[in-house]
RNA sequence: GGCCCCUUGGUCAAGCGGUUAAGACACCGCCCUUUCACGGCGGUAACAGGAGUUCGAGUCUCCUAGGGGUCACCA
């Protein structure tokens, strides 16, 4: 059976390259008819953030990656669900500190007493005189004696890996094949920090045997560490998982997608509009890609054909205008209702409607969803597009477009289009298309010289949405009133 | 700097010894639309370099170069 994990720790938003390496476990698990468990690293207590947890588990559920076992949230509230729990780390010390014991007996670890200064200046002092800086092993050799007076003098401690010279291991990674590392450019990691808290290192390790996880699928960033989680597999003598190393996900500069070139946690796209649908749907393919030429997949579709021999090797630049675009094809799928549903909020930010108008105003809004869905490619963009159309305008910039204005049919066509609209009850997309066609018909005015002055007389541009749309969101009265005030511009 | 990983168009990528080297995004052009957008059709554009192995190399090996990651009592 299949069991793979999505193992974060709770310190801030989550990071779409997170949502990725999760989605990725998801997928496998769904895939092989086994379990994706959630689990929470939360060993270091300096960096823990309120509210990250809500924040994760938010995010894994908006997108659809939900977690068959270990961390959940029931009715609001969190709670932890499967047998193999606890699934937060630090609530497993004691567990912990049984393997520590267990490797400090076979003298596969040890205990040190170096302060972080010392470490520190070793490590300066190593970086000046050009070597690699790494841990001088001052602590290797302490004697039973030695180590039981430092304790019962109290001296904090920590408990390092202690790892063989010149041993080699080899790690089996499914994306890149068999990666061989020496000891000697290894460091004695440490396991087990002062406060009793594990290290990464030594919490993974015991956490993915005792929760019987089967695929390490994780972040290429993991890779150099590796080693020295084999060797813990081995001292532990427990069998090991298959690892399965994600390539990054790249700036445009190429580096780790960082915060500083703008959007990078899921909460920043879900809050600019993107839809979760396209999110999972674009990073699926960031790093994998299906043996057809398709490129919209559901997340059930991507459970069928996903493959972890698929998986990319080298670092993937995150394409902004590649995810604009699938988001705008997931939006213009969308149904009218569900359109208005998600661009509301957005005009409502934007005090373009207020909150009591979205359920009078709603016929209105779906007009707008017409109007605008084609033309966003994702809703933060819709109060911009839409504020272009319902802004007043004074002066007509435009020379082509003074130039129709001056025609001698223009000057009908305003007469004529005053008289219409007047006599209407209500000036919809319809009777807007019956009023050009009567003009056209009775004034003999066609072509560009019919649909641009109107147009022009309008919305004061040359180009835009369907006319006949535009007027139905603007009303008789508003369409009226525009008309009427390009007189001026018109020198009638 | 040590170690490790990576290298097909601007970007995502297919390719698993023999191909006219796919497809998508972006860009450009044409068509549709009496505008714009959407859509349709088409186009520009790539195997980092050098040695080998082989009848034959983007595909295998080595070297070089470039890029990235990592070297914490952070994950």
């Amino acid at each position: 059976m299949v069991r793979d994990r999505f193992a974060p720790s709770p310190t801030g938003n989550v990071h779409i390259g997170s949502l990725r390496t999760a989605l990725y476990n998801y997928l496998y698990a769904k895939k092989m008819g086994g379990e994706f468990l959630l689990r929470l690293e939360d060993t270091d207590q300096t960096r823990l953030e309120l509210g990250a947890v809500d924040n994760l588990l938010d995010a894994l559920n908006m997108t659809g990656v939900i977690p068959d076992e270990g961390l959940t949230k029931k009715d609001d509230v969190i709670c932890q669900v499967g047998e193999y729990g606890p699934y937060i780390q630090s609530q497993r010390l004691d567990i912990y500190r049984k393997y520590i014991d267990m490797l400090l007996e076979n003298g596969q670890a040890y205990y040190c007493f170096c302060t972080k200064e010392r470490l520190e200046n070793v490590r300066n002092s190593q970086k000046e005189n050009g070597e690699t800086p790494r841990y001088d092993g001052k602590c290797r050799t302490l004697t039973e004696p030695e180590i039981a007076s430092n304790i019962a003098a109290g001296i904090p401690y920590t408990i390092r890996l202690k790892l063989p010279e010149d041993h080699v291991i080899r790690v089996d990674d499914m994306v890149r094949g068999v990666i061989e590392m020496n000891t000697n450019d290894l460091d004695d990691q440490v396991l087990l920090k002062a406060d009793g808290f594990p290290t990464y290192h030594m919490a993974v390790v015991v956490d993915d045997h005792l929760m019987k996880i089967t695929h390490v699928i994780r972040g290429e960033e993991w890779l150099p560490s590796t080693p020295k989680h084999v060797y813990l597999y081995e001292c532990l003598g427990w069998q090991k998982p298959q690892f399965v190393h994600l390539p990054n996900i790249l700036n445009d500069d190429r580096k780790k997608l960082s915060k500083r070139q703008g959007d990078v946690s899921v909460g920043d796209f879900l809050a600019k509009g993107y839809l979760p649908e396209a999110l999972v749907n674009f990073l699926a393919l960031l790093g994998w890609s299906p043996e057809t030429e398709q490129e919209i997949f559901s997340i059930d579709e991507l459970i069928q054909v996903f493959d972890l021999n698929r998986i990319n090797k080298s670092g993937a630049v995150f394409d902004r205008n590649k995810l604009n675009w699938m988001n705008a094809h997931y939006i213009k799928q969308l149904k009218a209702d569900e359109f208005v549903g998600k661009m509301t909020p957005f005009l409502v930010d934007a005090e373009i409607i207020s909150q009591d108008e979205i359920e009078t105003k709603h016929d209105w809004l779906l007009k707008v969803a017409e109007i605008l869905k084609d033309r966003i490619e994702y809703f933060a963009q819709a109060p911009q597009e839409l504020e272009a159309i319902l802004k007043r305008f004074d002066t007509i910039e435009d020379e082509e477009a003074k130039v129709f204005l001056k025609e001698e049919s223009s000057k009908r066509l305003y007469q004529a289009l005053i008289t219409k609209i007047e006599a209407s009850d209500v000036l919809d997309a319809v009777r807007g298309k019956a009023i050009l066609k009567e003009i056209q018909k009775e004034e003999k005015i066609k072509g560009k010289l019919l649909f641009m002055p109107s147009r022009i007389m309008i919305t004061g541009e040359m180009h835009g949405p369907d006319l006949t749309l535009i007027m139905d969101v603007l009303g008789k009265d508003e369409v009226l009133s525009r008309i009427k005030s390009i007189a001026s511009v018109m020198e009638i």
